[in-house]
DNA sequence: ATATATGCAAAAGTTTTGCATCGCT
DNA sequence: AGCGATGCAAAACTTTTGCATATAT
């Protein structure tokens, strides 16, 4: 089989994602942030590097970035959704009264065999999220 | 002090709360439910009762009713909020092929004991949320 | 009697989408 | 050149809110 055949071969159905200066900057951008952005926050954030870019934008590529497992979703107990950069395994905080949302090392060893099965359903994974009262806002409502 | 006296003095900032036919439909419909509605789904399910409540009024009373302890919230990687009128400690299993929510017990015993302190921040609570992919939806997309 | 709850409809906020154009590969 | 991505704006959805009226206590 010739080079040219096989590079034919190889990719035939591939269905080629590019990589745009948008793409590229949202996700630059989410990893250089600490604080679990929400998509409006990440598209002022983006605005600086791309003055241009568009909420549309943000919204495809964040979806693409989370399909890809580049990025991953935080649902908390908040109308919108914020997302994080950091794929590795690992749990999060809340605090109730700012809705600062902080990332935590899973502790519990026991925590990573995760049960397989519930009722005859396949698991896959789990999301652990704590709640409470960050320190802040402890000290402001005693 | 006189009975009438000490009646007012009682009960000076009660900030009462009222029972009302919609309010006790609406818990009553989501007791009876098994599936973790929405809010739309119960604001159907309720004008089954209720043919005149409104939408306003099914989120007002899920509001109170989350303030007042009866109902919670299960925030899942879906759009909407969903409800649960089982307030004791569980966890729950998300298929992410039908969104399908299940109430599971918490078999960790461990689990009770949960962090009270994260980096200096008062943990309240926790929610753990297990993913994966049901039984039919396993079947369907093998 | 009066404060609270309701119904309606409009508003607010988040996310998705249609379409013409742009820009990777 | 061709297909995927973008920007814009409108639409879709979920949730909240203002106000006049109804209702529980």
């Amino acid at each position: 089989m010739t080079g040219a055949a096989a590079r034919r071969a190889a990719k035939p159905t591939t269905p080629r994602q590019r990589s745009t200066r948008q793409l590229e900057a949202i996700y630059r951008t989410l990893c250089e942030s600490r604080d679990h952005p929400t998509a409006e926050q990440l598209y002022h954030a983006v605005r600086a590097c791309v003055p241009a870019v568009s909420r549309g934008t943000v919204y495809r590529n964040l979806a693409k970035l989370v399909g890809a497992g580049r990025v991953r979703i935080v649902h908390v107990h908040d109308r919108c959704a914020r997302y994080d950069a950091r794929t590795g395994p690992h749990d999060h905080f809340l605090c109730l009264g700012c809705t600062m949302l902080l990332d935590v090392e899973s502790t519990d060893g026991r925590r990573e065999r995760t049960r397989t099965r519930i009722r005859g359903h396949r698991v896959e994974g789990h999301v652990l999220t704590y709640l409470g009262t960050c320190r802040p806002c402890a000290a402001a409502r005693p």
